[in-house]
DNA sequence: GTACAGATTGAG
DNA sequence: TCAATCTGTACT
């Protein structure tokens, strides 16, 4: 995937995303799966993103980023969260990848587990996926049509309230 | 320096 | 339904 794929509005990656694989390399292992869902996460305005009002700290900056690196934190101090910077360089959008499809099974049907399946941590913080050797997508050839792809509300952010957990920016494929 | 909440998960 | 568990952030 080149950084043109990545550099798109964010809502349109997220949904694009939805198909493609997710390859990490591991030594001279190569793990994959198809990814499933993904969340967007839209920059200052969105309450529930980390970036809320234009918010830079250590912890977010990646999200910064232009299109195509990678954002990734800890989150209730056990589970990390891949994600995966969207749109131009300065502004704070991302998707968040929350499950891959897998022939192993349900194994990264979460977005803590699929960390702890691909082997990510904080080493991977900022990476760039367009360039990396460890960790990138792929386009299979898998053509997504729209009626395969749900919209829900997303996921552990009613904090952010009802008008923010209540958009439907958590992308299925079904 | 200390307090506190969280983009989750798995067990009960 | 609810606790585990720890980092970053926002205070004093």
């Amino acid at each position: 995937m080149t950084r043109g794929f990545y550099t798109k509005p964010t809502l349109e990656v997220a949904k694009k995303l939805l198909g493609k694989y997710l390859v990490r390399k591991i030594g001279k292992k190569k793990l994959s799966g198809k990814i499933i869902e993904t969340e967007a996460y839209l920059g200052p305005q969105d309450k529930a993103s980390h970036a809320y009002q234009g918010k830079v700290t250590p912890r977010n900056q990646a999200e910064y980023l232009i299109g195509g690196h990678v954002y990734i934190y800890l989150v209730y101090g056990m589970y990390w969260q891949m994600n995966i910077s969207t749109g131009k360089a300065g502004r704070p959008e991302c998707v968040l990848i929350r499950a891959l499809d897998s022939n192993l099974g349900k194994i990264a049907s979460g977005p803590g587990k699929l960390c702890r399946y691909l082997k990510l941590d904080k080493s991977f913080y900022g990476e760039d996926l367009t360039k990396s050797k460890r960790i990138w997508l792929e386009d299979r050839g898998i053509e997504v049509k729209l009626s395969q792809i749900r919209a829900t509300k997303r996921i552990g952010i009613d904090y952010a309230g009802p008008y923010w957990s209540k958009r439907k920016w958590r992308f299925v494929l079904w």
